[in-house]
DNA sequence: GTTATTGCTGACCGAAAAGACAAGTTCAAA
DNA sequence: TTTGAACTTGTCTTTTCGGTCAGCAATAAC
């Protein structure tokens, strides 16, 4: 791809500064009210800006909702691709990517929760993104996974129903963090929590793919 | 408890039909826009009433949200009680809790995505309830699985992220069903997929719980 | 049948919010 | 230093929404 060679003056650097800063404010406001809950005014004030000058960087708020639910997908979808890595065995590609699931759900649980909010209400925005985009993904890396089975790598599974248990088993930690807080007695989850939950939730899906060795 | 007797009347009927009718309304719309975004005109209209008659009968729409969350909770409160029938082994009872948080993820979708609006948003409304309801049982059954882990009657699992993982497996059947619709190409998941998932995920917990034998 | 209670509706109000618009300010290039 | 573009803000309009209120309609109690 080409990128046009922009002139780094004050203002745009500036500019980029203040719509990063934006998008992020917008992703911590999407993530507590949903969509309608949020107004542009609270994301402004999130982003120490009036409402006329966020309007001003997006002109209108489902333009900045689907930049955001947009740069949470594009991170997911490039941190998540299933490839084989020479000689990886597929334990170890399945370790990988559950590490990389849980990383993401502590790196960026704000944008976790938009995009679950989005899709319990019916994903009105994003479903053509999701067909465009997830879908092919999804059946490679079953189609992957069941060639694995036939070769007698690991048990026999039911592949689907194995990417939505690790889907949900680690997205749980960014999208319900508050009840685990409220049953762990805890104000927030902490980073021994993640490498708590990132082991459970390993071991689980190693002893499913009828590793013999866990440790 | 001592309940009042009430004498049944046409009038009464109607009230208790009714009510029923705008729950399950609520529920709908709630589940689908967030509490922001359900407006008491749109849940009035899914009920066919008029927004006025909406409110004669649920005075104002916190209220409503309020019923709506507790008749799921309560309704999960109490199937969700972990206990141990006579004679029950440990993989008995875990296969039945599997079994009976799917059958709810199958039979109150929209209470179940209601719920998860209200985890993500930071549970406004509900933090108060799951300190005084789902902590005590939680912290009962976590108790209860590592009386059995002591005794060698299963792995040595992590018992809090043990309930995390199925809770999360069980319910994203309820609030990701969109994505699971895109992803296998189905307008709806049917009684099939559902036992498809149900026996999947059956398989894994019992595979991590380190049970011998799995059919 | 008369009265009291319950159920229901139309008209209205105030608050919040999205966004338009115009005016002013800062900055970079010539 | 001037000029035009980029940036910022205050004001205003329109719409949506939660909720009130007065009055009408149906039903139950006597």
């Amino acid at each position: 791809m080409v990128v046009k060679k922009q002139k780094q003056t004050k203002q745009s650097i500036n500019r980029q500064e203040l719509e990063a800063r934006i998008l992020r404010s917008a992703e911590i406001v999407f993530a507590e009210k949903g969509y309608n809950g949020s107004s542009m005014e609270a994301i402004a004030a999130v982003a120490k800006i009036s409402k006329q000058n966020l309007i001003y960087y997006f002109s209108n708020k489902e333009l900045l909702y689907k930049r955001v639910l947009k740069e949470m997908l594009d991170i997911w979808i490039e941190k998540l691709s299933f490839l084989e890595k020479d000689g990886d065995t597929p334990e170890q590609v399945i370790r990988r990517y559950v590490h990389e699931k849980m990383q993401l759900s502590r790196l960026y649980p704000n944008g976790s929760k938009v995009f679950a909010h989005e899709i319990i209400s019916g994903a009105p925005m994003l479903k053509d993104y999701l067909v465009s985009h997830l879908k092919p993904q999804f059946e490679r890396d079953v189609k992957l996974v069941k060639s694995w089975i036939s070769k007698g790598l690991i048990a026999d599974i039911d592949a689907e129903h194995l990417f939505f248990t690790i889907w949900a088993a680690t997205q749980t930690y960014a999208d319900f963090s508050l009840q685990m807080e409220v049953l762990l007695v805890k104000t927030s989850l902490d980073e021994d929590d993640f490498e708590r939950a990132e082991s459970a939730v390993t071991e689980f899906v190693m002893r499913a793919l009828g590793a013999k060795k866990i440790n």
